[in-house]
DNA sequence: CAAATCGGACGGTCAACTGC
DNA sequence: CAGTTGACCGTCCGATTTGG
């Protein structure tokens, strides 16, 4: 994943919050698509969700976690001529906030509940989540929120032995699922709070959505990350997915 | 039925441009 | 020089195809 904080494409983000008593979300469950800031090569070539984590949940269910690198970027062009930028709405400054798309309110059909009839979100869903300490090292650093503007957590998740859930992972690319793995040892998710009981490495018993992300000491999988994957090594040429016909 | 493929929508970045 | 704009390029959704 994107690390996504709470929820998936299709459930609320953590980049939202709240609606103003009053205010019919725009769009109920389908939010911005959040992207990574790189995709793995193999993600990448299969055109894949990744996730900033190396190697990717995608990569670790397919057992082939040692090919998992960053893909490389290529530079923009530059001296790119623009024509003459149009005027703002001619009106200049602001936007009627009723005709901002993320403030158009669609109309609730008949038989729909109400915005605040929706189902509650369970505490541990809706508190901040963040990284374990230790593992900020590979993200950004939480920009402080503007006013407005939802705060940025990091997510948080642990590892755990945990019983092995019958393995029947579906969703795409096994997202928010377990995945084939040696037992005794499963996959990080989102806590909603400090790991009290459960040790170092734990993961929220009552998240059935884990969102998984890799533990930065690659504990998990002792036979699979004996020794920690090259950091951005080198890695053969990037983009070799479906034509794009763009590369020279 | 699951996995692989891939077209194309979507999102982020950043240099060119504009106006103060 | 800060703010705006829009082209460029990457990500990944979701439909379709392929293979066991």
């Amino acid at each position: 994943m994107t690390v996504h904080p709470v929820g998936g494409y299709s459930s609320m983000p953590m980049h939202m919050y709240p609606f103003p008593p009053g205010l019919v979300p725009p769009q109920p469950l389908r939010s911005k698509r959040r992207q990574v800031k790189n995709a793995c090569t193999n993600c990448q070539k299969a055109c894949k969700k990744c996730d900033d984590a190396r190697p990717c949940l995608r990569c670790v269910k397919y057992g082939i976690a040692e090919e998992c690198v960053d893909s490389q970027r290529k530079e923009r062009k530059k001296g790119v001529k623009r024509g003459p930028y149009k005027k703002r709405d001619g009106k200049g400054s602001n936007v009627d906030i009723n005709d901002a798309p993320e403030q158009q309110s669609m109309p609730i059909p008949p038989g729909m509940p109400p915005p605040s009839a929706s189902p509650p979100m369970p505490p541990y869903m809706a508190a901040p989540v963040g990284y374990a300490a230790g593992f900020y090292g590979q993200f950004p650093a939480p920009t402080t929120p503007k006013p407005g503007e939802a705060p940025a957590y990091y997510p948080q998740f642990y590892i755990t032995h945990v019983p092995p859930p019958n393995h029947n992972g579906h969703g795409q690319d096994g997202e928010q699922q377990g995945y084939a793995q040696p037992a005794q040892f499963y996959p990080a998710t989102f806590l909603p709070y400090a790991p009290q009981p459960y040790g170092p490495y734990m993961v929220h018993p009552h998240r059935p959505d884990a969102q998984m992300a890799m533990a930065p000491q690659y504990a998990p999988f002792p036979q699979l990350y004996g020794k920690p994957p090259s950091a951005g090594g080198s890695h053969e040429n990037g983009r070799s997915d479906h034509a794009r016909g763009d590369d020279n």
